[in-house]
DNA sequence: GTTATTTAATTCACAAGTTAAGTATTTTTG
DNA sequence: CAAAAATACTTAACTTGTGAATTAAATAAC
């Protein structure tokens, strides 16, 4: 009968923790505007005018295509999101409505402040740091494809 | 118009990848056994004769008792965890079967290595040293309750 | 040029995350 | 001791995560 893992010494669970904590603090705020954390990664990712396929706000915004398929959705039929014509018509490019750039404009303020008061507890520095680690950890365990 | 803001150095989302990329590495694995990751963590919680009640691993697992509700069915329809009886009886208190017991221990083996992987991968110091700053982080943000 | 192959995205089915509401048991209060 | 409050968990409803299958369009291969 084998041991006991250590818990608290756990990779993936302090990495869960941490996720959660620092998400909980967005949470509210968000859900004051009407969102999810997850669609307002894909609001926030089209801000200022980004026009983006599917593909790439799913890797910018960490959410699978087919979450991101629904998210899309729910956002068009609220009309804070709309298509733009592609020439390649597999393809499915989008951009903010007035309405959506409208609705991250009086968002971003307090989401911008919130994110500032973390650096400002945890330290800039010590933030930029761990960042770093983060992306560095990644890159460790996911080496660029080899093709 | 606001400005687009900078993925790449944005907290939430490194610490989404990261979790993305370490948990990927076990995923696979673990579904070999038959059990999804949450599962996996409420199996490795209860393995080496522990029996805990719900609050306990819901956070242990940082699994929401929702979640860790359905998760706890599933298991004791697959007979692996079993009920233990309480004094009280709002309680419930839950343990591994034999079954449940002998899927950790032939499960854990890999699962061990694989760890030990990412740590030789990333540097034993390193990781440790992660470690201990996601969970500062996490102190950080969320001082303890205060009563 | 028509048929394969590849690519981009969506849909499907099921598990889990999240919030709010509900149920049962225990403790507290008067 | 009976009514009220608190506790521990579950259920409900909805959104998202995940892998496999599907659809549609563009490219490649004959």
């Amino acid at each position: 009968m084998a041991e006991t893992p250590q818990y608290d010494q756990s990779l993936t669970i302090a990495l869960l923790r941490a996720r959660d904590a620092v998400t909980a603090l967005f949470r509210e705020h968000v859900a004051a505007a009407g969102l999810t954390l997850q669609q307002w990664r894909v609001i926030r990712a089209l801000a200022g005018g980004h026009e983006l396929d599917t593909t790439t706000l799913s890797d910018r915004c960490v959410i699978l295509p087919p979450s991101l398929s629904r998210i899309l959705r729910f956002l068009a039929t609220e009309q804070l999101v709309e298509n733009v014509p592609t020439s390649d018509r597999r393809q499915r490019v989008v951009r903010l409505t007035e309405k959506g750039q409208a609705l991250f404009d009086r968002t971003w303020v307090t989401s911008q402040e919130k994110y500032t008061a973390i650096e400002a507890a945890f330290g800039t520095d010590d933030t930029r740091q761990l960042v770093d680690t983060l992306n560095r950890l990644r890159a460790c365990l996911q080496p660029p494809d080899s093709h």
